[in-house]
DNA sequence: TCTGGGGTCCTAGGACCC
DNA sequence: TCTGGGGTCCTAGGACCC
């Protein structure tokens, strides 16, 4: 197995694009105050920045940081060239997020290429085609090849930065020696929430796991959980490369600069969520049937309410009549900090029984499984609106055309014949 | 006024079907 | 005059990954 990441992949993607970067401590994430550091160049590293800091904290770490906005249109034109290349290595490969992959080799040994020989081709190509760095390691499994690309990137000590040996192979007789040193932390699916558990058991390193039985663990952490991490302390992981995986949901989370007040504020917003996410569903030819909204309160509690339809939905007016419902059923006793619109259990389009449209007006708490109304005429009139509006985006560019509340999300230019003016996100022209 | 946004998977309870 | 067990689907919440 091979596992491949590409180092400080969006900042770097930064750097490739605007060179006068380079050298400077750079990072792509949320610059408010509610921001987070989603990537961060090796030099941001060595101020002890690093990805999911608030962004706030790693100003303080370093004041001259750099934060930019992030533009993921960019980077998916990066990753797709990505997996161009890994892809003329082997086929049989998992996608892990934009900048990450495993490999399944065995077709490979066939052919008679050696893995390191593979690894280090791979590289050499990521590093000529895209500019880019990364680091690659190979294992018996999935679980040692994951680990072994952590340890072949470079690290920051002391402030300095030390160079990473590119390719790493956890050969079958290191296996047991890596997994004694390592914390339980370090392995897959193993988290805050799950370390703090395992820890009240005594269980700190990996060793330890292997001393519990699985239906002990189970107790603890799930069953689930615990048949990956008795098999992880044996140095086993089953998991196979999934090649293809079909895409399961699609949702919009945004977590407001100023916490929302008041349902009708949040309805407001809620209109641009129904839109973002019936465009990404059409972009991708589904209708979803289950949507879930999701409100974190300023205090960091969540609560959540979904619906699951008969049919499949990709249009904004329904989408934002179910979802208007499925808020106004909820208690909003606290400032929204978060709002989220989450679609799910895909139909393809085509297999969709109905489309029906809602009649906005009729929805209220009481009526939200009355919500649905047919109404041909205004289907009909709908989905040419919808089409004709996809079309003129698809042309003329995603700003180009869009409804009064989206504007907020993007910003427009209104043409008169007396001039054009520009409004910014958040202005209401 | 320290914690994002894109996702996946798991768990537990309840309703329902045979 | 009482009620099992297998299975699916839905809902709410939580943990985790990049």
């Amino acid at each position: 197995m091979l596992h491949v990441d590409l180092d400080a992949f969006f900042a770097s993607v930064e750097i490739l694009d605007d060179p006068s970067l380079a050298g400077k401590p750079v990072c792509v994430g949320g610059a408010g105050a509610r921001g987070v550091i989603a990537s961060a160049s090796y030099e941001a590293r060595r101020y002890g920045v690093h990805s999911a800091m608030p962004s706030v904290i790693a100003l303080r770490m370093c004041p001259d940081l750099i934060i930019l906005p992030g533009r993921f249109e960019r980077y998916e034109v990066y990753s797709r060239r990505f997996h161009d290349i890994i892809n003329d290595l082997t086929p049989n490969y998992e996608p892990l997020g934009l900048d990450e992959a495993f490999c399944d080799l065995r077709s490979l040994r066939r052919l008679s290429v050696a893995p390191l020989e593979a690894a280090a081709r791979l590289r050499g190509r990521i590093g000529d085609e895209l500019g880019l760095l990364s680091g690659v390691g190979l294992g018996r499994n999935k679980l040692f090849a994951k680990l072994a690309s952590k340890r072949s990137k470079p690290r920051v000590v002391n402030g300095g930065l030390v160079e990473g040996p590119g390719v790493v192979w956890v050969s079958r007789d290191l296996e047991s020696a890596w997994l004694e040193e390592l914390p339980v932390r370090a392995l897959w699916g193993v988290g805050p929430a799950t370390a703090a558990k395992l820890e009240k058991l005594g269980l700190r390193y990996v060793r330890d796991l292997a001393l519990v039985d699985e239906s002990t663990l189970a107790h603890h952490v799930g069953p689930a959980m615990a048949a990956s991490l008795s098999a992880y302390a044996k140095g086993e992981d089953f998991r196979e490369v999934v090649a293809q995986r079909e895409v399961k949901s699609v949702g919009h989370d945004q977590t407001f600069a100023r916490s929302l007040e008041g349902v009708d504020a949040v309805l407001e917003a809620m209109k641009v969520h129904a839109a973002v996410v019936a465009r990404a569903l059409r972009g991708q030819s589904r209708v979803a049937r289950t949507f879930t909204v999701i409100v974190r309160f300023d205090d960091r509690t969540s609560v959540s309410r979904s619906q699951t339809l008969a049919f499949g939905l990709d249009d904004e007016v329904g989408i934002a009549a179910i979802a208007g419902a499925l808020v106004q059923s909820m208690e909003l006793h606290n400032l929204v900090r978060l709002l989220a619109l989450h679609a799910s259990s895909f139909l393809e389009r085509s297999r969709n029984a109905m489309q029906l449209t809602f009649a906005i007006d009729t929805v209220t708490p009481d009526t939200r499984n009355r919500a649905v109304e047919v109404g041909r005429d205004r289907q009909v009139g709908h989905e040419a609106l919808r089409d004709a509006v996809d079309e003129i985006r698809r042309r003329f560019g995603r700003t180009s055309v869009g409804t009064a509340s989206e504007l907020r999300e993007d910003g427009v230019t209104i043409v008169t014949q007396r001039g054009s003016h520009a409004f910014g996100p958040e202005q209401t022209p």
